[in-house]
DNA sequence: TCTGGGGTCCTAGGACCC
DNA sequence: TCTGGGGTCCTAGGACCC
């Protein structure tokens, strides 16, 4: 049996523990930039807001109703989440980490499936102050539907026998089935497969050719039979990516720069944190998509690396000769990618017998680097061209504190 | 003025091999 | 008259996840 732990609400949930006195009202918090909603609380969600709203369009429902409005603050949410699984981990050997706010584990008991899972959702709750939600089922498919179906349960859902089963299939969307996106579920919906056991009830031909191997897997757990295991170990990263919207839009090619840059070095402390090193570059430039009215490009371009490398220097350096190849100068430009692909541990980086590159492991400035911005705070040491506030910077106007990793914002308590 | 950021997997088709 | 059968690797695009 499976177990799926999801914690509700959870960024709402992250920066009400700090506000208590937020609790019972409603919270939202905003994605990068401010953009829109990407997690409300229940008191939110009752008065309507849905997730993905645009901020600047709910503004007035968010005075006249007086929703808590936050940045996200994802160093924050970061530092709860290790919290949330250390607790878990104390109940199964093995354990999932799904994302940020969600794990499997492997159910260690044969019967009182109930009891187990208000044991976990309790010691959680208790020691983190995070609520979570506990669904257990023979699949991690059928998991994510009991987890989804705690709502209505009270934090706690078990599907253990076929009747049960069959009944929440037969309640349950299949647009809310893990698996089924947008487009799928505008397909299956078109042709009358409304429901889960709609979905379980095709033949497998049909959902092979429909839904590829991936919807055969979720059909046969649907069916009970497992397809999917529980991948315990941490797979290595195949790609990196750092990419984010300006606060306003440009075409200055120094922004454009500077942005590269920054995102560029912050790439590179990604791949040193991995362990890994690329072998591949791409940046690219994205015009607004939502202005349709504007001429609209994504020049982009990969620039294979003479070594794999993660140091600061070398990573920067290609994602500029890299920009400088795309840019064009008629667009209004709202962001910039930087990707690293081809990714390989970097005790494994071969030497090129024809450079005098001297390998990642010999890399000492870099570690300095590392240790100084650790000890001191990022952007303590960095690269000229960097800037550490650029007018460009995303918006974050109601960013909390970081309470858990900051000294000076630990809370005071009088 | 203002619409997130980071990933994974699968398939089809083309280029190439013997 | 008529042009095989089996592979691999890579890329782009589309689907999905949180």
């Amino acid at each position: 049996m499976f177990a799926l732990i999801d914690c509700n609400n959870f960024y709402a949930s992250c920066e009400r523990l700090f506000k208590p006195e937020f609790n019972g009202v409603p919270v939202i918090v905003l994605s990068n930039n401010d953009g829109c909603v990407i997690a409300r609380s229940n008191e939110a969600k009752e008065l309507g807001i849905k997730m993905g709203a645009v901020f600047y369009m709910i503004e007035q429902e968010i005075k006249d109703h007086k929703i808590a409005v936050f940045s996200s603050n994802y160093t924050l949410y970061g530092d709860m989440s290790a919290r949330v699984m250390t607790n878990i981990a104390r109940f199964s050997p093995d354990v999932e980490v799904y994302s940020i706010d969600e794990c499997f584990i492997k159910v260690p008991v044969t019967t009182g499936y109930e009891k187990f899972a208000h044991d976990v959702r309790n010691a959680v709750i208790k020691n983190t102050g995070i609520p979570v939600s506990v669904g257990i089922a023979p699949t991690k498919t059928l998991a994510k539907l009991a987890n989804k179906m705690c709502k209505r349960t009270g934090g706690v859902c078990v599907l253990d026998t076929e009747d049960v089963i069959t009944a929440a299939l037969k309640e349950y969307q299949v647009e809310d089935l893990w698996g089924i996106g947008r487009a799928y579920a505008t397909q299956l919906i078109k042709i009358g497969i409304n429901t889960a056991a709609d979905l379980r009830g095709m033949p497998i031909g049909f959902i092979q050719e429909k839904l590829t191997i991936q919807g055969v897997r979720m059909w046969n757990e649907l069916w009970g039979k497992s397809c999917i295991p529980l991948s315990d170990i941490i797979e290595r990263k195949k790609g990196l990516c750092t990419s984010r919207a300006f606060s306003k839009l440009t075409n200055s090619i120094d922004d454009l720069r500077e942005a590269t840059v920054n995102y560029a070095s912050r790439l590179a402390l990604k791949l040193r944190r991995d362990n890994s090193c690329a072998t591949v570059l791409s940046i690219r430039l994205l015009t607004n998509r939502f202005k349709t009215d504007k001429p609209q490009a994504y020049p982009s371009i990969s620039i294979s690396l003479v070594h794999p490398v993660n140091n600061t220097h070398d990573i920067v350096a290609a994602a500029l000769s890299g920009l400088e190849k795309i840019y064009l100068p008629g667009y209004m430009f709202q962001k910039v990618e930087v990707m690293a692909t081809g990714l390989i541990p970097e005790t494994e980086v071969q030497l090129n017998l024809f450079s005098s590159f001297n390998g990642v492991l010999n890399d000492k400035l870099s570690k300095i680097m590392d240790d100084i911005n650790s000890h001191y705070g990022v952007g303590t040491l960095r690269i000229a061209s960097e800037s550490l506030k650029p007018h460009w910077a995303m918006k974050r106007k109601y960013l909390s504190p970081n309470y858990t990793s900051k000294w000076a914002d630990i809370l005071k308590v009088k």
